[in-house]
DNA sequence: CCTCCACTGGGTACGGCGTACGCATTTATG
DNA sequence: CATAAATGCGTACGCCGTACCCAGTGGAGG
């Protein structure tokens, strides 16, 4: 960062040629911090915590990354390997977005803090490059560019939202350090207070119905999901509408 | 948070009863936050930093908001009194709901940082509970409370998921405290690097239609922004379709 | 009017963070 | 075998949020 030798981090190679063998690696330690991020939170995840965690000193960890923040890309593009997408685009585009978007919750449910990490052009790693072919790829044939990127802006706002609408509570419980009914008590009278005014109709509506949902958590998420599909393919011409349902036997 | 006496920031009030009169208030520091995180980005707004900017010391906002992290929940609901829905809803839900739309993404626009703080309910503040009663209202009329919630849901997605992607590189380019064109010419080896190893294929097709773009932002915003709406048509009863059209004389 | 004490602004200090720098050690290459 | 590059990592610096303390202020009770 002091003068002009910053490289992104994915130009950057692991090994260089000479000198004694590295003790560790840019993978073992991302996986160290990883493990540490989803059991305590990402600010947990400090240079001396993940260098305890595999039993280096703090100042190693730079000699395989050159800042935090590049950490924090390698973990972030690390999570987007874990979302399996082997055989898309399949021919049936339904199936596979809807493969996509149950993927992605459940790995944003395995790894809530990265709601907390931004997303920008030159940190695309390779897995999220990959994973941009994949998901781009299905509808590629049916559509320009522009549509494309509109329709998957759709498709993965409804995904992102949704899950950070599940994963907020959980977060908030953890940070805060409270055991659950501990943090129930504490959050309930305000809550209480906003019901008994009377001024929040539609509020009070809502956490009657959190308090006694109808749908569980996975059919909202697959009503909205539904509703996002019937948009996209209503955006796609007749051609690609019946592709898919040919594909599944429709 | 040490003992049993944590209240949410909405239920303690600013000021007791005796002793001198305080010489600065709860919104003068939210607002001078605000501008430093406007201006240098949320990290640079520090107690230290604000307490500097209305002439205090560091010490003295902590008799005004009990830790930083509340101070965010109270900068976050300010961003949304910005919001203007006055007279929303007014019985042409497609033009309350576009109206929201602009209004979010221009507030989103001068206000990039609200991208890094986390949303959850107990964090709900007076102008976000009053946004909430007036977006929902548009549709409470016609649809069940879960299906205004899912709606609202991929309206909300799809606005946020797109802001935070005009809003991401502009963002890297400011914590990288580099200059455009500096940047420019430090991400775009990379870039340049993946276009040309040919692997993706899809990735360089949207790096060639962001050089010379066919749409302007705008123009991108309101395309997937008219999808999200039709979808949104398309869930609604028929009797509260034809209401928008008439409302706005089609 | 005087006394009391709740409240004020804010200085000092502590533990923890990311990381610059330097040093002794190890090993591939000439 | 000498050299240079790369290693692990201890020390130290400047920043952060904030606990604790204290002197000063001004409304309430006598």
């Amino acid at each position: 960062m002091t003068d002009a030798e910053y490289v992104s981090i994915w130009m950057r190679p692991e090994r260089p040629a000479r000198g004694p063998r590295p003790a560790y690696s840019r993978a073992q330690i991302t996986e160290a911090a990883i493990r540490i991020a989803d059991a305590e939170g990402l600010e947990a995840a400090t240079m001396r915590r993940i260098a305890a965690e595999i039993g280096a000193g703090a100042m190693s960890l730079y000699r395989y990354v050159p800042s935090r923040d590049d950490l924090v890309m390698l973990m972030a593009d690390r999570l987007m390997g874990e979302i399996d997408v082997e055989g898309v685009p399949s021919g049936d585009w339904r199936a596979d977005l809807t493969r996509y978007a149950y993927e992605v919750r459940a790995m944003w449910l395995r790894h809530p803090w990265i709601a907390t990490v931004q997303r920008s052009l030159p940190s695309l790693g390779p897995n999220q490059l990959l994973l941009i072919e994949r998901l781009m790829g299905v509808l590629d044939a049916h559509v320009s560019i522009d549509e494309n990127l509109a329709l998957m802006a759709i498709l993965n706002g409804y995904v992102e939202g949704a899950v950070r609408e599940e994963i907020s509570s959980a977060e908030e419980l953890r940070r805060s350090g409270l055991s659950e009914p501990e943090w129930m008590a504490r959050s309930y009278p305000y809550i209480q207070q906003l019901v008994k005014s009377g001024k929040y109709p539609i509020f009070t509506k809502i956490v009657m119905e959190a308090r006694q949902p109808h749908l569980s958590r996975d059919d909202q998420f697959r009503y909205g999901l539904e509703r996002v599909l019937d948009c996209i393919a209503a955006a796609l011409p007749s051609t690609a509408r019946r592709e898919g349902r040919e594909a599944r036997g429709d």
